[in-house]
RNA sequence: GGCGGCGUAGCCAAGUGGUAAGGCAGAGGUCUGCAAAACCUCUAUUCCCCAGUUCGAGUCUGGGCGCCGCCUCCA
């Protein structure tokens, strides 16, 4: 099955076909890095780092870029309040995310740009756009033209003059239109700076993206992801400033939103007060597990946030853990495939896995294919056995591995529990259960689990 | 005011024309020295409401009700 995309610009599921055939340029706007990611922001990472995958896993060379916003108003004020310098904040916060981003599964991007460091590619940009008439520059400003680009309002659906009615336009400011954005700031006192042909200041936020775009990948890209709320107005900005500079072929061709993180039927956020910050939840919960539920709803369809959230994803993925240990013990305890069992079809499994996910990045059915694909498995196990064990067990852990969990089995055990383990059999096989229960015990002290199978005695970590 | 989205069992959530995936919670049963895991059965005659199109609609069209998001920093 081929893979669909629902395109933003567009409003519909398109097939998806790139630039260059089998590659894919992708690029996802990141965080701004002034304090901790919370699980709302997680989402959007999850997404971008999983449709990344998928691409890899449907054969695609992907080259995937996201960014770091390390210069702003919030970043700056964030600074000031914790009494430290700008870059010392934002080397913290970066290395943060990074903690957070690995917890989760989510993989290193291919680049990682920092806008400080695209400084010079952002002022060339800007140039680019006075000269092609698309910017003027105001004040000690440079705002981009919207009565330029006719096209405006294309990605949001918005016009411009319904935009005027709900903008709030700041007195005094040398806007030709009230749509009109910044390009360059004029320096204020105490803030960061740069050197530009307009005078000291810095990049507003937009041009960021459009500037590092067109750095790291070119020009044009296949894949441009993001939040929803970033569709309007950044999204719709970058895709003026960029293709003001491109007529002709779009600057992006897949524009990819991913809806937000509910709590209490609403918008996860920080001016809510309603977010719950990242490293908090992972003290308690396993990445692999927040992965899981971030992927358990359709990327475009808000997602439900609630005390039992993570409980209950806890005991959906253990399902499929216990699954893989139960093959795994067949394996070792059987030493060999049990020749006689059932031989489950694989590869429907797969098939319908890979076509779930090509459906725009249904993550939410693929997972309904893993958990059929675990009843099964315990289904068969429990009857004649399974004469394709080892592979049904590969197949599942590497599915899931295509969508960023890791379903491991724990192999080895130091030697005295082995030994405690062997003693209690001993103890159980002499129908001594007041010490093989004892031994039992002793062990869940130590976080190991017993589970008294036909094929002998199984343990898992707690 | 402009633009957009959502409404499926107690909860979470797939499904965009062919007769309701999956997970959690709950009930009963099987297995079991105990425990755990697992399996089986049951839990939406029905998808917010009304009308329409169709042989057939959760799925399409029109209207209504409710909720939410963006338009200001925001994933």
């Amino acid at each position: 099955m081929q893979l669909q995309i629902y395109n933003t610009l567009k409003r519909e599921k398109e097939l998806f076909v790139p630039r260059i055939p089998g590659k894919v340029s992708m690029y996802l706007c990141g965080p701004t890095v002034y304090n901790r990611i919370h699980l709302g922001n997680a989402r959007t990472f999850v997404l971008g780092d999983t449709i990344r995958r998928i691409l890899s896993f449907l054969g695609y060379d992907v080259t995937y870029v996201q960014n770091f916003t390390d210069v702003d108003d919030k970043i700056i004020v964030r600074a000031a309040e914790l009494n430290i310098t700008v870059d010392e904040l934002v080397e913290q916060e970066i290395k943060n995310y990074f903690e957070d981003a690995k917890a989760l599964g989510i993989l290193p991007a291919d680049k990682h740009p920092r806008v400080t460091a695209h400084i010079g590619d952002i002022i060339a940009f800007i140039g680019d756009l006075i000269a092609g008439g698309f910017a003027y520059v105001g004040g000690g400003d440079v705002f981009y033209d919207v009565q330029k680009f006719p096209a405006y309002g294309q990605l949001s659906g918005q016009k411009l003059d319904d935009l005027v009615m709900g903008s709030r336009v700041e007195a005094g400011e040398a806007k030709r239109h009230p749509a009109d954005f910044a390009l360059w700031k004029g320096a204020k006192p105490g803030e960061p700076f740069w050197d530009s042909p307009w005078g000291k200041g810095r990049p507003g936020w937009h041009i960021e993206c459009s500037a590092m775009v067109r750095a790291e990948l070119g020009g044009h890209i296949d894949i441009h992801a993001g939040g929803m709320d970033l569709q309007f107005p950044h999204h719709e900005n970058e895709l003026a400033q960029s293709e003001a500079l491109c007529s002709g072929e779009p600057f992006a061709r897949y524009w990819v939103h991913g809806a937000f993180l509910n709590v209490n039927d609403g918008k996860m956020s920080k001016s809510q007060g309603n977010f719950f910050i990242l490293s908090d939840v992972l003290k308690r919960y396993d990445g692999n597990i927040v992965r899981f539920f971030l992927q358990s709803a359709h990327y475009r369809k808000p997602l439900s946030f609630d005390a039992t959230s993570l409980d209950s994803a806890t005991v959906a993925l253990n399902r499929l853990r216990n699954a893989c240990g139960a093959l795994e013990h067949v394996l070792t305890a059987l030493n060999a495939p049990q020749a006689a069992g059932e031989m489950l079809n694989l590869d429907q499994y797969e098939a319908r896995f890979k076509s779930a996910l090509a459906d725009d990045f249904n993550t939410a059915e693929a997972w309904g294919v893993l958990f059929e694909l675990a009843r099964d498995a315990n289904a068969a196990l429990a009857l004649k056995g399974i004469a394709n064990a080892e592979l049904a067990l590969s197949l599942m852990q590497r599915l899931a591995g295509v969508l960023g969990v890791e379903l491991t089995v724990d192999r080895s055990l130091d030697e005295e529990i082995e030994a405690l383990i062997a003693r209690r059999e001993e103890a159980r096989f002499a129908r001594d259960y007041w010490t093989a229960d004892n031994i039992r015990v002793l062990l869940a002290e130590l976080g190991i689990e017993l589970l008294d199978t036909p094929q002998g005695v199984r343990w898992k970590l707690k």
